[in-house]
DNA sequence: AGAAAATCCTGGTGGC
DNA sequence: TGCCACCAGGATTTTC
């Protein structure tokens, strides 16, 4: 399941590719998360500037418009210049002047959403609230310190509400958890400086090395142009309940919270 | 009111 | 083999 190193990867696999490309055709398939918000023959004609991301949204720009995009938790994008017909999980082709852009996601969890020039895509209901981007210099330490201060729910659930700092998804928090030694089910406001700082240091870290690596595959996973990524070969905790801590050697514990699983290690990460 | 918890969407997977 | 519970990200709704 895409998340923001995935969904980063995807951006870098196809952005030098489509910039400059004159919309031909889009279609639809069945229907995504949200409705695209314009007839797709509203697109044709169109250029496409670049692509940003913001957390794990995607934003094309075009000469005129953007096109907002999300992967959910099956999507993948594919660029090329030829494609076959659409299969059963295709369900957005932007059909270019350089190639075909086309969203697969067989549960239908993602979305591509119109917003016309004079909206700012920034202050979209979907992306205003996001919080600090992990891989930028905006992510600072005090700002980081002091949103979790105000915060009294455990720390891996504010880590995943992605109002204080987006991208970390389920796998990623916990493994940086891991790599903080600190317990999931802390609270946030209880975290002193020193463990603030490991933590802030771990979700750089463990962010940046997914995104070297490709992304992480848990399930299937693949940049545009079919490369898969291998984050999974080193989780540390992830989706390894009961098997031997990579550190201690201490069974891994797998608990829920807030309807999610969280892994982590009871003696590695004792509070 | 604001924070936290529950719910919902979909389809692949694994257990029986 | 067929059925069914389970799981996932995150917006939205409900509860406290």
């Amino acid at each position: 399941m895409p998340e923001l190193p995935e969904v980063e990867v995807t951006r870098r696999s196809f952005v030098r590719a489509i910039e400059g490309a004159q919309v031909l055709a889009a279609q639809l398939g069945k229907s995504l998360r949200w409705p695209l918000g314009c007839e797709p023959s509203l697109l044709v004609g169109r250029f496409v500037r670049t692509v940003h991301r913001r957390g794990k949204y995607l934003q094309i720009e075009l000469d005129h418009g953007w096109l907002l995009l999300h992967l959910g938790m099956s999507g993948s994008l594919c660029f090329a210049a030829d494609l076959p017909q659409a299969g059963i999980h295709d369900h957005f082709d932007l059909v270019t002047s350089r190639g075909t852009l086309r969203l697969n996601d067989p549960r239908r969890f993602g979305a591509v959403i119109y917003l016309d020039s004079l909206a700012d895509p920034m202050a979209h209901k979907l992306l205003g609230h996001l919080g600090l981007e992990p891989l930028s210099d905006s992510f600072g330490l005090a700002e980081f310190h002091a949103g979790l201060k105000q915060r009294k729910a455990a720390i891996k659930q504010v880590l995943l509400a992605g109002d204080l700092v987006v991208g970390v998804g389920n796998i990623y928090a916990s493994e940086a958890l891991f790599a903080a030694a600190i317990r999931p089910t802390a609270s946030s406001a209880s975290l002193g400086r020193v463990r603030v700082a490991r933590l802030h240091a771990a979700i750089c870290m463990v962010l940046a090395r997914a995104l070297e690596q490709g992304g992480s595959t848990l399930r299937n996973f693949s940049s545009t142009d079919g490369q898969t990524g291998h984050f999974q070969l080193d989780a540390m905790v992830y989706g390894r309940a009961d098997l031997p801590c990579k550190v201690c050697a201490k069974p891994i514990r797998m608990i829920r919270q807030g309807q999610r699983s969280t892994f982590y290690c009871p003696s590695c990460q004792k509070r």
